[in-house]
DNA sequence: GCAAATATGTTTTTT
DNA sequence: ACATATTTGC
């Protein structure tokens, strides 16, 4: 990546660089904007904050405007920073601004708040005691580093998992605290009370090698800009216009950095809603967007509250849920569409029927000729997916469940990557720890145990150890040579990679380490497809320059290729669908415990359900014709029944947008308030989520009584399956059958692996088409 | 060093 | 219920 920083700002050869538009196509791109849009495109200098409800064409403004700023010439491309949370968000923006400008502006600095941190971090790294090349920690490497750390310090893993104290640390990051802002006391009775020691242990502890956290991306050039006025200035002198998107969901480092950033020219324009924060639970702090008039004084604010993309009743019913926010700056939404249909409310027996009915009404919207990309499932939590893709499966319904594992996140990939780490940098201990063993080298804790005291005796990492103990006789002999050449190995693999491509190397290295044979040798359904990740892997590599950008991208890009262009639904969660759109949206699951969520309730309170709501909101925004909510009476979690309330979210709906209905025999939502309300609400003692279990209701007797279902208990397999047939899966696709346990088969599938499957979800793979 | 047995914790996710 | 992490026993 080249670094434009050292363009001169005032140089005419840049300016030259930027597309002159002829008068006749000035600004043309102003017209189709309503009066607030254009308002907001406008406002150029000075800070603004664009509240823009969902729907309202944020990010038209937010390119339109870079756009604006470039052919005004007010700025030229490389004197913008322009910042968003996701790498799908700034490629977004990157690609719309080309294509309003004509080219692709050069040398901007548009990206994530962490890429953008670290490559400002990598100027200036040795500012904060880390050397330029400093390696990104991912979670694994976090987690491990702070479980050593506990260790160290005797304290109980068990009684503070690792997860709970890294939380801490990262939550003090988010707001911008570094040890030494902090009393040993502010860590409360976490840890043994003696968190902030192990926040202090674990920030020297990076330091010596040489990483540095996500949330160090941050807090190291903030400290920097903050400690080193020379730099700053310079950024100033840089950076003459501040874009940032979603300004709701920063956190107070976050907010302190851009603050800081501007603070000379004041030229400060930030995008966000305050209704759609929903990410508290991560740092997020509201109050940033809340408090914007205050922290930037004579700020211009503009609303967009029209809206391009749902019907009046969605509009109306989402605007009448958040009404009861007290956090908000006030908004409202209006459109010049139609009403629409009205949001249908559904009340259920229970989470099959919920999944039973949601399938019936998505394929007869099928019937209607609605493509199924145009129909989501928005959940509040991962587990709900579930009921939906067995409902799914046994209809034949295309579908795909968004957010599960990514690519860089798998085991053998994270191997794999920690093998290239330590050739790029020696110091680099975590990924030594990882892969020092793996395939099995005979390295086990007793060695590494030697090899960690060594390394402690004289403050040198551990491959600097290894080589060290490798001329004593600590270890034995034998361990000691294949020590020996697995470090001779990284240092000719090191010195190869000056004069062989990357790529090349990354497949020499896998393959004389020894870690490609032992998948090889692995006879686990799952090693082929790891073999084959590891090939897309290298290929992906090819994209880079060196192996060093690559692993920077990385560390910072960790993200999944989208699914190719197939007709399903979609399954996902509701923070999943934020930013995304779809005709007709289902929200399962609006129960008392479950949404709102009954965790959020208790650690969190009013500004928790403030949340929940947000999110409902969210969901319901996301549907352009119509929106389909529905609860359950009762519920199977963690294997217990529990019997659910319909959510307050429910009752909060204004009557005259919903349209309620039941499953025969049941109450309608409306009821369900009168019972909570009785009971006191949440809190009240009445209604315990948790802990009741009761005994499995029976809703097929009561429904089939009824003459709810027309559906026939769930059809039988023709024939029952032997080992050794060969079936077929909706999901999973063709298989072989291994066992076989009344109605449930083991299948060996070949592509996804071994799977316990019931047996009327497969086919004969004779009959599948 | 490995498989079997047992404990454990189940909201949301990016970088 | 169920998957995953950790411990235990060979």
């Amino acid at each position: 990546m080249s670094d434009h920083f050292d363009d001169d700002p005032l140089s005419s050869a840049a300016f030259e660089r930027s597309a002159v538009p002829t008068p006749a196509q000035r600004f043309a791109y102003l017209d189709g904007l309503n009066p607030s849009q254009r308002a907001a495109v406008e406002a150029l200098d000075g800070p603004v904050l664009v509240l823009a409800g969902a729907g309202t064409g944020k990010t038209r403004v937010l390119t339109t405007r870079l756009a604006h700023l470039l052919m005004t010439r007010r700025a030229a491309a490389f004197q913008i920073l322009a910042v968003t949370f996701t790498n799908k968000a700034a490629r977004e923006m990157r690609e719309r601004v080309a294509a309003l400008v004509g080219i692709e502006p050069e040398g901007w600095w548009l990206g994530t708040f962490h890429a953008l941190a670290a490559r400002i971090l990598r100027r200036h790294a040795e500012l904060v005691g880390l050397k330029s090349n400093f390696t990104i920690l991912d979670t694994d490497d976090q987690i491990r580093l702070i479980k050593q750390l506990l260790e160290a310090e005797n304290i109980d893993a068990k009684k503070w998992p690792p997860r709970q104290v890294l939380g801490a640390i990262e939550r003090w990051k988010d707001r911008g605290l570094t040890p030494d802002r902090l009393n040993d006391s502010d860590g409360g009775d976490v840890a043994d009370g003696r968190v902030v020691a192990i926040y202090r242990a674990y920030q020297e502890r990076l330091r010596t090698l040489n990483a540095c956290d996500f949330g160090d991306l941050l807090l190291h050039t903030l400290v920097i800009f903050q400690k080193h006025p020379d730099v700053l200035a310079e950024y100033h002198r840089k950076f003459k216009y501040l874009l940032v998107d979603e300004y709701q969901d920063t956190n107070v480092a976050q907010y302190l950095w851009l603050r800081i950033l501007s603070q000379s020219h004041k030229n400060i324009c930030c995008v966000g809603d305050e209704d759609q924060s929903i990410y508290a639970w991560r740092g997020a702090e509201i109050g940033n967007i809340l408090r914007f008039e205050t922290d930037f004084p004579g700020a211009t604010i503009v609303k967009l509250e029209q809206n391009y993309r749902s019907t009046g009743h969605i509009l109306a019913a989402a605007s009448g849920l958040i009404a009861h926010n007290q956090g908000r700056l006030g908004k409202t939404l209006w459109t010049e569409a139609d009403g629409g249909e009205p949001v249908r409310v559904k009340a259920l027996w229970d989470g099959e029927e919920e999944a039973r009915w949601v399938g019936e009404e998505i394929e007869a919207l099928q019937r209607k000729g609605t493509p199924l990309s145009q129909v989501a499932i928005l959940v509040r939590a991962g587990f709900q997916t579930r009921e939906f893709e067995e409902r799914f499966i046994t209809l034949g319904m295309p579908y795909k469940v968004l957010g599960g594992p990514r690519f860089y996140e798998r085991q053998e990939i994270r191997d794999a990557m920690a093998y290239f780490r330590v050739v790029n940098s020696p110091d680099d201990d975590l990924a030594f720890e990882r892969i020092v063993n793996l395939p099995k080298r005979g390295v086990g804790p007793a060695a590494m145990q030697t090899l960690y005291t060594a390394a402690r005796a004289r403050g040198a990492p551990l491959t600097e150890a290894a080589w060290l103990l490798t001329d004593t006789d600590e270890l034995k002999p034998k361990l000691r040579s294949t020590l020996r050449g697995l470090l001779q190995d990284f240092f000719r693999w090191r010195t190869m990679l000056e004069t062989v491509p990357h790529t090349e190397m990354a497949r020499i290295i896998l393959d004389e380490s020894g870690y490609t044979k032992m998948w090889q040798e692995d006879k686990t359904a799952e090693a082929p497809g790891r073999l084959e990740n590891l090939k897309e892997l290298v290929t992906a590599m090819g994209d880079f320059e060196t192996l060093a950008g690559f692993l920077e991208h990385v560390a910072l890009v960790m993200e999944n290729a989208e699914a190719a262009g197939v007709d399903q639904v979609t399954v996902m969660t509701l923070h999943g669908a934020k930013g995304l759109e779809f005709d007709r949206v289902f929200l399962p699951g609006w129960e008392e415990g479950v949404f709102p969520n009954q965790r959020a309730l208790d650690e969190t309170g009013v500004a928790g359900l403030e949340e929940e709501r947000r999110l409902a909101y969210v969901g319901l925004t996301r549907a352009r014709k119509r929106a389909y909510v529905s609860h359950a009476a009762n519920r199977r979690l963690y294997g217990n029944w529990v019997s659910a309330l319909p959510s307050r979210f429910v009752d909060e709906l204004p009557q005259s947008d919903v349209e309620t209905e039941a499953a025969p025999g049941l109450h309608p939502g409306g009821a369900g308030a009168a019972f909570r309300d009785a009971m006191g609400g949440f809190g009240g003692g009445g209604f315990q989520f948790r802990g009741q279990t009761r005994q499995p209701p029976a809703p097929k007797t009561i429904t089939l009584d009824q003459g709810a279902y027309a559906v026939a208990p769930r059809a039988r397999p023709e024939a029952a399956f032997d080992k050794g047939s060969r079936v077929f899966h909706q999901k999973f696709g063709y298989g072989t059958v291994v066992g076989v346990e009344q109605d449930k088969l083991e299948i060996a599938f070949d592509q996804s692996g071994a799977k316990k499957v019931m047996d009327s979800f497969v086919v004969p793979a004779e009959k599948a088409g």
